[in-house]
DNA sequence: ATTTTCTTGTGAAATATATCACAACAATAT
DNA sequence: ATATTGTTGTGATATATTTCACAAGAAAAT
């Protein structure tokens, strides 16, 4: 236990996450790695190995107690810490994404928006502060942003990453249908292509077989 | 050559295959493995491998044509027919997505968009039908709806997944922070949550490699 | 024409990940 | 008390994926 913990088994906790606080909002106290199974279709083996990476959370007999496991995976994963992210891009999608639920208390806060023309921005009902793109490393450096969101067109895309990058962003969440590449191995990038999940949809249903 | 292609390899086909259209339209005529990792990060002879399961494609010494490869891909994986996808959810988000320049020509299309009130729908610029959230079954099967894109809050995203492979959708992106699980072998599932992306990208700071 | 420089494609080796199988123990039922 | 059932944690094994290293061939340079 508690030695490197495996990309995947990154990955899988950080979804598992988000279904454990769900089950907590439901009242429910215990689950097992059977019924964690059944929830998110990975196998229950590969669940328990997972958790055995960070340590001996869970009682023989009876499962894991969803607030201690929740806690643990926090704990070990370093995200008991809030941290600052910013989203550049602010038309429909941009202003969309930042009225999603997708803010866990206490683990990420979307402090400042960022768009090439001030003047177009949607109507926004949250209240973050809103920033011309030119202001981008100014703000970022000055607000202490660690994570930031990308939603502009494609061809803008790898232009804005570099500057979040050199102003000391350190994680980049990418919508742009456009791969982006880190330029520093000190920031890391996840892209969500839309486009690209679909084509990965149908690639698997035309080969039939997971 | 040619054999299965491995996961891992399909997903980052349809990611480069994203780039090769963008070069396409920069006028690019030819890529090397090299550029291709100068441009997306991954080791050229990973992506020299993945090319390999596709077939012999490019030149020795000069490297790929770029339409070529693009057209390879798109052949190899099953994906040169256009397919039929609806969004179910168009608050902010949803009719975000859909503007969003995701719909490469000849792909994909959305045809049909559902929400459970209807008269609360973001006027949206595009034109799509939208139908209310209880016509799910019937419109997909009557247009021959293959993949649905969820954007409904967390608490009601796995019924409505349900909904959606009951008529016969056979590929779901979902975008509500809930692991959806597929109930049905024959539908695959990509969860895309922003939150669980935040989370990733969090770890992977805490953890200072890769 | 010949050499040098690029580049692909791919078996083989190395690494990483997932699966299995079961001992150990708690909870529950008898 | 004892047996039965349920569940975790984990070495060992199997599988999958990535990386390496280099032969083979094209293009460019001399």
């Amino acid at each position: 236990m508690n030695k490197k913990i495996p990309q995947p088994t990154v990955i899988r906790f950080c979804s598992i996450y988000q279904l454990l606080c769900n089950l907590e909002k439901e009242g429910v106290k215990k689950v097992s790695s059977a019924e964690l199974e059944e929830k998110t279709g990975v196998p229950s083996h590969t669940i328990r190995k997972d958790i055995s990476f960070i340590g001996e959370v869970g009682n023989t007999g009876s499962g894991y107690e969803v607030a201690k496991l929740k806690q643990h995976i926090l704990n070990n994963l370093g995200l008991n810490r809030e941290r600052k992210a910013c989203i550049v891009g602010l038309g429909r999608l941009g202003s969309g994404i930042i009225q999603w639920p997708l803010l866990a208390e206490g683990e990420f806060r979307i402090v400042a928006g960022f768009d090439s023309n001030i003047n177009t921005v949607e109507t926004i009902k949250t209240s973050i502060s809103v920033f011309p793109s030119h202001e981008i490393a100014d703000v970022v450096k000055r607000m202490g942003i660690e994570l930031g969101i990308i939603a502009v067109p494609p061809a803008r895309a790898q232009e804005v990453a570099d500057r979040l990058m050199e102003a000391g962003v350190k994680g980049i969440v990418n919508f742009a249908p456009a791969i982006i590449k880190s330029r520093r191995d000190d920031c890391f990038i996840r892209n969500m292509d839309i486009g690209g999940e679909l084509r990965i949809l149908s690639a698997m249903m035309g080969m039939r077989s997971q």
